[in-house]
DNA sequence: GAATTGAATCAGTCATATTTGAACCGTAAC
DNA sequence: GTTACGGTTCAAATATGACTGATTCAATTC
């Protein structure tokens, strides 16, 4: 479900997006140009995944990468279970 | 495309038996009980996006996972530009 | 409290990926 | 050379996911 999550053109570029800092979802159109409701969709989806986490401040939602979030995607991969040091 | 082609749960599987080691198709199909052509299909998908190599060996035909696929897959997560000792 | 703004939701459409059943190819065995 | 086996390819059907337009909601401003 987290790599079904990151698999995605737009939902990489908002991962990738957050990852340099939290932002709110008016910024985040401002680098990712599609519709809102086509972003808030995809929002929707990184949020159920637990890849993103959400605030509202005010009128704004700010969204900000899951605290475990590289972790989570690096685990994800096939044979993540080797190569690791005690 | 890596990460699409990762993010399927029968090609996770198989890159995750082929991480062990490498295996002809019909080992494949008895840790993967699905159709052989429907296998042939993922595996296309796979090879195809380099993350496995073939060989024949007779009327077999061994799949491994590619030399690179691990790292080409942290590769492509997002954010992986950043924690990388020159 | 009416209008505005940032954002989310909904139903419907569209595109794409997966699955299926059949036919096909290369190699080996008879 | 014909049969059997491992694997692949093909066309058609199905399912899944992404996109659109319209509506809705919460918070703010006037």
């Amino acid at each position: 479900m987290v790599l079904q999550a990151v698999a995605d053109p737009i939902r990489w570029a908002v991962l990738a997006t957050l990852a340099q800092s939290p932002r709110c979802v008016c910024r985040l159109q401002d680098q990712i140009p599609i519709a809102g409701n086509l972003l808030s969709y995809h929002l929707k989806v990184l949020r159920e995944a637990g890849l993103v986490t959400t605030s509202r401040r005010g009128r704004w939602v700010d969204y900000a990468l899951a605290h475990d979030a590289p972790e989570r995607m690096r685990a994800a991969l096939p044979g993540a279970q080797v190569a690791v040091s005690a």
